[in-house]
DNA sequence: ATCCCTGGGATATTCG
DNA sequence: CCGAATATCCCAGGGA
């Protein structure tokens, strides 16, 4: 048991997205509404960071997180963008994110 | 050819 | 026991 409410994976990467001292290994592409870039350098930082809050056995690795990121094709929440590293969350997902964390600020 | 990224099937695990 | 959401494993394809 890690914590007794589920994190999902999408919502994991927002708040990452969203925290200015993670900019260096996740962030916002400017000009595209909810697409987002890991960076070649930090994303097993990232990955790592993931694997902790879920208290997996094992170390998670960019490998396995993107695995998990390309099963959100099937259920819509993020899209794969052609870019390297990049990714983008749905409109749905997006405006889902963002309402809940103007309930969290307020 | 090598490295790195990407795509996805199969199976295991955790939790409600 | 069942299903959702990964987690883990693994292999193949493509581009620089």
């Amino acid at each position: 048991m890690v914590s007794g409410k589920k994190l999902r994976l999408f919502h994991f990467l927002f708040e990452m997205l969203e925290d200015p001292g993670m900019a260096h290994c996740l962030y916002w592409v400017p000009a595209s509404v909810g697409v987002f870039r890991f960076s070649s350098t930090y994303k097993e930082h990232v990955a790592a960071l993931w694997g902790q809050r879920k208290g997996n056995r094992r170390p998670m690795t960019y490998q396995k997180m993107s695995r998990a990121l390309r099963n959100y094709t099937r259920s819509g929440e993020i899209i794969k963008v052609r870019k390297k590293l990049t990714y983008q969350f749905s409109g749905a997902t997006l405006t889902t994110l963002r309402s809940q964390q103007r309930m969290k600020n307020a």
